[in-house]
DNA sequence: CTGGAAAGTTAGCACCTCTTACATATGTTA
DNA sequence: TAACATATGTAAGAGGTGCTAACTTTCCAG
């Protein structure tokens, strides 16, 4: 915003706040602040509206300052992502707080977590999902994708009463991955013309839930 | 009006041709060649690696030619995806040919034709649905989209006995939808270890439309 | 034949990513 | 406290990109 002035003059000028950031110079922690920068541009404008220019804008530093933090454009994502991830996998935790033990609840509340996150965060989740996969195929990024899966497994077997998770575990645990990542992203892309509320979400979500994870095994 | 000389091949045979064609200052059909630039680039190096300098380098023409064409680049990818959604929109009707009416066969050769093509044209397939929903939000890509899932909601209609779509059968629609959906971008982003085979994306589909298709209605 | 429209061209602006050379602030050490 | 090392910033610039303006070549219809 207004901080893109001169931050030298600043640090001199602005004593007072030098508890919180101890100079204007440096900026405290500017790769937090890039990363906070980045995120906002990207739920703003898009994945690919994004540029690293507009982030310094936004955190009022110059245009080389991100590349002592991060090696390129690229590195800023990623770790923008990383922390999304991070967040998404404690949201979906936080959702399972409370809910009974091997029920189809936990399934579907994992669910409707997970579709709320597409839709509160779409930036991140576009940039996860959406097929950058070439440019952020960082291990850490796959690490932390598969971290949140293993929630979603974990569950499925506790439910099928399974002690852990086999093949038909496995199996069932995609396809309800798959399902809820596809009404995800037509959500996201408001593919739908009727049947958006959250209510339609809802009864899709269990009624996916309950058809999945009865009847005979899947293989 | 146009001379149907065939463009793309002789512009990529670069000098020869020219010799062979005395003047090429008019290219024949500028624009489709360019779609067709634009078409491998956006496969070979992803939806966000694309330039038109690229596409006019590859149809071998100057960087301001397209403009003559398109309105600015977006509108070069809208007519990419677009040829690239009735493409998928006849892939489809074909892969119903010779199957029984009727049949839950009908919908697992959608689903299967679905995941094809999302993962020979995964970048068309990327741009359609990767959340460039705010660059790609032409009406024409949207009917083009619509058309097709169209298809899906008449085969579920007579595969459950309906003469028309009722509500039951768009939610069912919408559930098919969205469980291939997601199956296909998690398969293009390779977001499974293990079960990304032919064989068990074949039984993960007839599988779906068997739980989906059967028992007590969704709602 | 000929003039205007269509379809190319070159030149160039504004902006973007990223690099390199240099400048400043801060903490530590003497 | 002085001074150095280091972390962190700046300024300038190379090379790429989208797009426009103005010019040139070709096509075609009267």
């Amino acid at each position: 915003m207004k901080r893109s002035e001169n931050t030298l003059i600043e640090a001199n000028a602005d004593r007072t706040g030098k508890r919180l950031k101890k100079s204007r110079y440096h900026h405290g922690d500017l790769r937090a602040g890039l990363i906070e920068a980045t995120r906002r541009l990207v739920e703003e404008k898009g994945p690919d509206g994004f540029s690293v220019s507009d982030a310094c804008r936004l955190a009022g530093v110059s245009t080389a300052a991100p590349y002592k933090h991060f090696k390129d454009k690229n590195e800023m994502i990623v770790a923008m992502v990383l922390e999304g991830m991070v967040r998404f996998r404690s949201n979906i935790l936080g959702a399972l707080e409370g809910i009974p033990e091997a029920t189809p609840e936990r399934i579907t509340a994992i669910g409707r977590e997970y579709v709320n996150f597409a839709l509160r965060e779409n930036g991140i989740f576009r940039l996860k999902f959406g097929g950058f996969t070439d440019r952020l195929d960082d291990p850490r990024l796959q690490r932390a994708g598969q971290a949140t899966f293993d929630i979603l497994l974990h569950e499925v077997a506790t439910c099928l009463g399974e002690s852990e998770v086999t093949d038909d575990v496995r199996q069932r645990g995609f396809m309800l991955w798959s399902f809820v990542h596809g009404l995800s992203f037509l959500l996201v892309d408001k593919q739908l013309a009727t049947m958006g509320g959250e209510s339609d979400r809802d009864h899709m979500l269990s009624e996916i839930a309950r058809r999945l994870l009865t009847d005979r095994p899947v293989s």
